[in-house]
DNA sequence: AATTAAAGTTACCACTTGGTAACATAAATT
DNA sequence: AATTTATGTTACCAAGTGGTAACTTTAATT
């Protein structure tokens, strides 16, 4: 056999990206991870420190989700803001592996997963923090926000919520506008 | 030993519904029922027919939350709408049983979820059906109510999210209004 | 009182989990 | 070339999972 310690990490470490976009929060464990990467286990401890080391290196790494291209003061306009809010739907619906860190926050919270969650929050707080003096006009767009990432998470597993076709194309335009008018709504107040 | 099959029977399913508001469904196992109950496992399958009978059965009886008082005509009336929606939402934060079944339906969805989660949807959608025209309203409503699910379950192992408070009354009692002044403002329209 | 049926427990099964110790192999150092 | 070090695998461990078969005990039938 080759021997190549920088090969082997890197077939670890995206080993567990695939389980965790596959499998979620669940699935992510150290034998699945060794017997999906096709490596002994005992190397997953030598070399991360078992799973509380390799998420710590997940969480240093950061590259979580594409970080929007939008300058703040731009925020202040309101059909860029619009926009911002539509790349960022998008990307959230695209983003597997972003779905599957917010499913984990809703289920654990152990001292693993702890610096994860510290990194990713951040980053989640560096893109999505409005600077709106509104203060319901901040619990509703962040109420929207939620409901988005809700139903995101909730469409793996479930093609509907009450009437709502979760598969449709069209519900998520809906969605989107209907953020947009909410936003247009209470900045004419 | 005295025997009581009744008795037993309310014992595992007690169990049941003990564990899964306290651990959630991850908690939720034959051998953790079976202890907690103080009862051999071997009676979960002969009484119930193992975890999937024990979900049926919880599933047919329904009583996940306390369907609200309010009759659908009024709905209509927007100061009872408001109402609605805040009882609702007190509900939800207050019914660990009904926030432990929603998270389960964003982990997973099998053979013996099945009927619970069929039960369960049904009951949701005859409590929380809107029946306005406005589709942007209807979906601005959809969101916020998917929202409120989320920081509701995001709390139980989250004290933030980016600045928000989720253990403040303060900020339940902010999205409350949100919500209401977004009806309010969709509906002037 | 003897027998049968229901209720309950113990003991086991195969399998998976996280974790470690002992061993083998390949590659550098000396 | 001999030895050390880094890399990798196998084998094991204790604990836990869902599930079943065999057994005991209590209660009801005959």
């Amino acid at each position: 056999m080759k021997k190549d310690r920088a090969a082997t990490e890197e077939k670890i470490y995206t080993a567990f990206l695939d389980i965790l976009k596959e499998k979620g929060p669940q699935g992510v464990g150290i034998n699945a991870i060794a017997k999906e990467a096709g490596v002994s286990k005992s190397l997953i401890y030598r070399y991360f420190g078992g799973m509380k080391g390799l998420l710590l290196l997940f969480a240093q790494k950061g590259d979580f989700f594409k970080s929007l291209s939008v300058i703040d003061e731009k925020k202040d306009n309101l059909e860029n803001l619009k926009g911002f809010i539509k790349e960022g739907t998008k990307e959230l619906r695209e983003n597997t592996l972003t779905q599957e860190i917010l499913r984990w926050q809703l289920i654990e919270n152990n001292e693993d997963t702890k610096s994860l969650f510290k990194y990713f929050n951040a980053q989640v707080g560096k893109t999505f923090t409005t600077n709106t003096k509104d203060e319901s006009l901040n619990a509703a767009f962040q109420l929207m926000l939620g409901g988005y990432v809700y139903f995101t998470l909730l469409s793996k597993f479930n093609k509907t919520f009450i009437a709502t076709d979760l598969t449709s194309e069209k519900t998520w335009e809906n969605f989107d506008e209907a953020i947009a008018k909410t936003i247009e709504l209470f900045s004419k107040t």
